[in-house]
DNA sequence: GGAGGTGTTAAAAAC
DNA sequence: GTTTTTCCACACCTCC
């Protein structure tokens, strides 16, 4: 063994480096965080596609190493009026930094984060970035020769367009893309390719191109863009390389694919419970800040063009249908649809509201906007149908996630036929809402976990991801 | 009525 | 294989 006398001045210098960025990485207590991800990289088995966590990474410009205590986690109410655009950012931070109460964030941690920093990943992201950049460009194609208009493989003019039986689960198709709870699941909006893009409760957004092939990255690459849980994720059909993140430390981050850049969008001290964009409208954001506030984030101005209260606690999410109308669900026990052409500067007035007798987790138009269906922890899936949205069925559906298991959302499928919810015994219920009963369960062996988050394939009928809370992503095809 | 405490629940991590 | 840990939901209970 090697004495401390034996080792040379530059050994000397390293050892004492190494020591001292220990102390300061457990002042900042970051170790927990880089020793349960350092964990979940030893622990994964072969032969499923997973994450691979470079140790040693240290970036310099980590947003997570930033103590950043909100508002809400000091137990005071948000002040709405501290609401910061991108253009007062630095104002902002160095009003913070100022003060002698509160933890100081570095304002470079409320500046943009380069890709590469945010990367958490062994090998290069370079493969992913250029099939996002490729996507983009196709789309962008399709989208300029159809004027627009949307395609949609598959859907029929009559009936369902998807054979229920036909729907399973290969075991190449499954990957563990993040650690821990998952929260969002979306796919990246291209026809040609299935990239599914995922938000944890760590702050990590996780990427699996599932047809990247077998290369040495399985196709799933992470980053840790957020500070806390990932609370929303937002890719419009016609802004491709551009990918919107939220997260419960109150911050919007906008993944540029071509500028290779998570630049921050919005910051705020009231948390943030989801994001959403309307489809004929790339400029603005629709996001819930503190308990029952809705606001629009104009990217033309920027800064936000409205600011609402909506309801009586958080908002879950935001959903909107081609007739201006918009859909909210609140823990408050309630969801609503407003018009947004009439919706009140000052008092609100919704158009309709259902009530469950307790939170609801969701509320999301059909496909043909005609419907809404909504998810509440009072154990029913809400069908609100018919002119006016004047029909409402309540269907028994139990919902009792524990707080383990990300909350179920019931979403639709490829048209107004089929909604699919996951359940507690490790499947996907399908409910029809013109039978007002689940129909049919999907089970497969090798589903593991229980798949709570669901996305379906906005171009590929059949194509659904189911996101579980252990980071598992399990997609389901119809082939 | 609201602050504070607690039970629920499944999967990963630790043993 | 078994036990421990996770802990940013929510509902329900008690106490003041």
């Amino acid at each position: 063994m090697e004495s401390s006398q034996q080792l040379t001045e530059y050994e000397l210098k390293r050892l004492d480096n190494i020591r001292r960025n220990d102390q300061l990485m457990a002042s900042l207590k970051i170790h927990s965080k880089v020793a349960e991800l350092s964990a979940a990289s030893k622990r994964q088995r072969v032969g499923i596609k997973s994450y691979k966590v470079s140790p040693e990474k240290k970036p310099k410009t980590e947003t997570p190493i930033v103590i950043r205590r909100s508002l809400r986690t000091r137990g005071m109410p948000p002040d709405y009026s501290d609401s910061k655009g991108l253009g007062d950012i630095v104002e902002a931070a160095d009003k913070v930094s100022k003060s002698p109460t509160s933890s100081k964030p570095s304002p470079r941690a409320l500046g943009p984060l380069s890709v590469r920093d945010a990367y958490r990943g062994t090998g290069s992201d370079k493969l992913l970035i250029e099939r996002i950049m490729e996507g983009s460009k196709k789309e962008n194609k399709i989208f300029g020769d159809k004027n627009g208009g949307d395609l949609m493989e598959g859907v029929s003019e009559s009936g369902s367009c998807l054979e229920l039986e036909s729907l399973s689960l290969n075991p190449e198709n499954i990957a563990r893309v993040v650690p821990g709870k998952i929260l969002n699941v979306r796919f990246f909006p291209c026809s040609d390719r299935r990239i599914i893009v995922v938000g944890n409760k760590f702050g990590n957004v996780g990427f699996w191109d599932v047809d990247s092939g077998a290369h040495e990255e399985d196709g799933v690459y992470l980053y840790h863009p957020h500070p806390g849980p990932v609370s929303g994720i937002s890719i419009h059909k016609h802004s491709l390389p551009k990918i919107f993140t939220s997260c419960y430390d109150g911050f919007i981050r906008l993944m540029d694919a071509e500028k290779e850049v998570f630049d921050l969008v919005y910051s705020t001290d009231g948390t943030i419970y989801s994001l959403s964009q309307r489809s004929d409208d790339v400029k603005c954001l629709y996001f819930s800040e503190g308990p029952g506030g809705l606001n629009i984030w104009d990217e033309r101005v920027g800064k936000c063009s409205a600011q609402w209260n909506l309801h009586e606690s958080r908002i879950n999410t935001i959903d909107f249908n081609s007739e201006n109308f918009m859909a909210t669900s609140s823990s408050d026990g309630t969801a609503c649809i407003w018009d947004l052409r009439n919706i009140g500067a000052d008092k609100p007035k919704y158009l309709k509201e259902v009530r469950h007798k307790r939170a609801v987790q969701s509320a999301y138009f059909s496909p043909s906007g005609c419907s809404l269906a909504t998810t509440s922890m009072d154990d029913t899936v809400g069908i609100l149908s018919g002119a006016n949205f004047d029909d409402n069925s309540m269907i028994k559906h139990y919902n009792q996630t524990g707080r383990w298991i990300s909350s179920f959302r019931a979403i639709w499928g490829w048209d107004d036929s089929y909604v699919f919810i996951g359940n507690m015994k490790r499947g996907v219920d399908v409910i029809s809402p013109a039978q007002r009963r689940t129909i049919f369960t999907l089970q497969s062996p090798h589903m593991s976990a229980i798949p709570c988050r669901f996305d379906a394939h906005p171009y590929n009928v059949g194509v659904l991801a189911g996101a579980t809370s252990g980071g598992q992503v399990y997609m389901l095809t119809s082939d």
